[in-house]
DNA sequence: GCAAAAGTGTTTCCGATACACCCATGA
DNA sequence: TCATGGGTGTATCGGAAACACTTTTGC
């Protein structure tokens, strides 16, 4: 049996949540099939001397550039037939040796800021974007299961685990924080009950600096320092 | 790359948390090597043609001729050397075909209940014994690390998911409920605020029917009503 | 009648929620 | 001076935690 990884990449630009999906294009014909018009999440097979998560991150930054991704594993897929739909091999057959091969995939969920940089990673696959959550088309294989499983567990992990920062540009402000909670929650939150929340976390420090270049009061900048992330 | 699937299976006897280990035997030599004593969790390979759920459950009935065992996958193992070690390959080659391949594992938690039956099952791999988890021996492969995150998982999941039940047998005590809560969370919980909690679960119904045969006030028993799993 | 666990309410405390105004800045 | 988001405190509510005695049964 081949093995996989798959990434669900989450960005968050300070407005909405988007998923990186490269569009699958089927290189050797002129004409649109219909699978080249395919959505899918980034993912390929597993090398025979890689770990797991040595292979997501090998995946994602072939495709994005990115290095220092915060990656992390959060379910497999293993139906014997999530490959053999027709237009995915129809895909498949582009480019991989043995594409009838059943394949089971370990998924991973990732997450990086698009504040500052908004990497648009070129990939062997063809097309890459950036697409809103809330809108997502219909996915390659089992990619509507992986990218909704994806999406409700970093729902449930954003607040117990400490990885909003890893959706926001390394100096952030509270409302940018609060922003993204409430992207991904999907809900409101009250400004001083949520500031008052974060005030407990002790690694969410304050620096001496201010936003600039927006017109109006400047808030002021904080940092996440991942040395102190018990309380 | 081979793909298998390795079981914790917990067991509560009204005492103790109990987890489920083979103690590998290497059928052909008479003398005990090193690795006739390894203990092991239960896996084995997936098959062709099946899911990862289905197999599973299939090395688990295989095993413990159990049949509907709650059984729930938490994690991918995918060390590129997690079967090479010497021992475990000194034990591989004595039923496997290619015990050299590199085997990438997902790890499934399943939960029992001892209290009516004591599942004292037969293997093709040796012999099978419950074993208490405060006092787990050291495993073959990576199977420390599998069934501490079982045990971390189940902790974390007990609460939040409905899972208490599957350790139980079919008609019990709140007290049984309440010891297996202190069991796996390894804390004292006091006794009125947790029937409280209980009373506020309606997929906890109570029975017109007491205890029998114990030594004292007789409690009312209980059980667990699937279909109200909302509240 | 005694040992052993079942069963039951109230008070206290703390964390979560709701809520509105003044401030600093750039244009 | 105005528009824009930044920043702050208090009162209320509800769920969690602490806590001890009476009841029922088998022996």
């Amino acid at each position: 049996m081949d093995v996989s990884v798959d990434c669900a990449l989450f960005g968050f630009d300070g407005e909405s949540l988007k998923l990186l999906l490269i569009r699958q294009r089927t290189e050797s014909s002129g004409e649109l099939t219909e699978a080249a018009l395919q959505m899918a999440l980034p993912g390929n097979l597993v090398k025979e001397d890689e770990s797991l998560d040595a292979a997501a991150k090998r995946v994602l930054s072939e495709l994005t550039q990115l290095d220092d991704v915060f990656l992390k594993q959060f379910h497999a897929f293993g139906h014997p037939d999530r490959v053999s739909d027709l237009k995915d091999q129809q895909w498949l057959r582009t480019f991989r040796e043995e594409p009838q091969n059943r394949v089971m995939t370990v998924a991973y969920y990732g997450l990086v800021s698009l504040h500052d940089h908004t990497p648009s990673p070129a990939s062997f696959a063809g097309d890459v974007h950036w697409s809103d959550v809330r809108d997502l088309p219909n996915l390659a294989f089992d990619h509507d299961d992986i990218a909704s499983l994806a999406l409700a567990t970093l729902r449930t992990e954003l607040e117990s685990k400490h990885i909003s920062f890893e959706l926001l540009p390394e100096k952030f402000t509270l409302r940018q924080l609060q922003s993204l909670h409430e992207v991904v929650l999907d809900k409101k939150l009250d400004k001083r009950n949520f500031r008052k929340n974060i005030k407990k976390l002790n690694h969410v420090v304050p620096l001496n600096e201010k936003e600039e270049g927006v017109l109006h009061k400047p808030a002021q900048l904080f940092t996440y320092d991942s040395s102190l992330t018990q309380p």
